[in-house]
DNA sequence: ATTTAAATTCAACGGTTGTTGAATTGTCAA
DNA sequence: TTGACAATTCAACAACCGTTGAATTTAAAT
């Protein structure tokens, strides 16, 4: 009998057969744990063993695809963000569509900001809600955030400032950038999934109710750009 | 000729002379410094040696005051939740003094919720400041939030909540606690300080103008409390 | 049919991790 | 004075880290 304690299969050296692919490709699911895991752990707190055993690959295939941790963190940040910026800028587009000559309304602004992002948590691809709190990390840390932030999200934040600015004419930028950041605030807690608005509430409220978190931010945050910027 | 490339003090083994004490004391020091890292870097971004060079101690002398780094961890968030609560309660409780038998206005709830915070932000002791950012990454954190949030935080919310629950007659406990996310989202990426919004903003608004963000951010806030729970 | 390139596994590298035990030096009470 | 204990340094532990090179198998190009 051959050698006891044997945990993992076979595994087979050199490349493999193409007749028996898998489901979803190699490369893909090493982002899409890693995306998971980043999102829950930070950088430092996800190994490239444990990553590669939530792939199901072996640890240097991920070096092999992505080069050094750094770099596969990069790319997984870098995948989603592109999409992300073309759907809330076609909300917005649409909104102006709809407002004709005039300037368009705080909340429609507010709206094609946000509403993009329920969608996406809401999504059947469940890599949106982990990409999403992963958003969450990056966006909070002063580490990344000044690099990953700046790099992918400045250019859609000068639009919807834009938009705001001709919302709300009396307005001084400063006021302007202050307010957006409280809304980003309030964004990236949502997107962080902790499931403390559980706990706090006894169980009234659930952190993945996205519904019910967006109806309520958006108003919310509305109001709060009028009476500041108004 | 000693060994070359000499870098470290000669560090005298054995318990130091009671007389030759430093200005703040080594447990102090080691808490200060994971304070200012864990904030930084998160949990698993601080490695102890790290944090004993930063403290200027030996790395063995953590785990002797600290046991474990999960216990240090813990300990250093902890150190500081007590006082803030203190501080919190009490203008709260000023200002529920200040309306006599009516309820407390919507505004002087929020202003008694937020304001300790720019007070400990623009603090002399620099720590306040890394605690806040550490209360941030926490916050976030969908591992370590559920646990220590909860466990040194859910008391004062309930006072707050109790509170706006008078000020506001007509709203739903769900929208309460919805709208207390908001906020704590916006006050978090406050603490967070990446200094996003000074690259965003063009240098017209700076992370650490404290008065600046909670002036606006305090109006803002309650705007939107109205708005969602009016 | 041969060669070249792609995809994979495995084993190892030097360095780092959190933690502990032993040794050392000082304090303080008996 | 002695003895218990507190505070510190040092050295070492096994485990783990990210990364690389060699070997192997298959696919694609010539």
């Amino acid at each position: 009998m051959s050698s006891s304690a044997q945990k993992k299969s076979p595994a087979k050296v050199g490349r493999p057969r193409s007749n028996d692919k898998e489901k979803t490709e190699r490369g893909e699911r090493i982002l899409n744990a890693a995306e998971e895991l980043f999102a829950l752990h930070g950088y430092d707190g996800v190994t490239l063993r444990t990553l590669a055993n939530a792939a199901s690959v072996d640890v240097a295939l991920i070096s092999y695809y992505f080069g050094p941790k750094q770099q596969l963190f990069d790319t997984v940040f870098k995948r989603r963000a592109k999409i992300l910026n073309e759907q809330r800028l076609e909300a917005l587009q649409a909104a102006k569509e709809d407002a004709g000559t005039a300037a368009v309304e705080v909340e429609r602004i507010i709206e094609a900001f946000l509403r993009p992002l329920e969608v996406a948590q809401e999504s059947d691809d469940e890599g949106w809600k982990n990409y999403c709190a992963l958003l969450a990390y990056v966006n909070n840390s002063a580490v990344w955030g000044p690099l990953l932030m700046s790099k992918h999200y400045n250019e859609l934040v000068e639009v919807f400032v834009d938009a705001l600015r001709l919302a709300l004419p009396k307005s001084s930028d400063e006021d302007l950038y202050w307010c957006y950041h409280y809304m980003s605030g309030a964004m990236s807690l949502t997107f962080a999934n902790t499931g403390r608005i559980d706990t706090m509430s006894k169980g009234l409220c659930r952190s993945d109710d996205f519904k019910a978190a967006y109806d309520r931010m958006i108003p919310f945050v509305a109001a709060g750009f009028r009476q500041v910027c108004g």
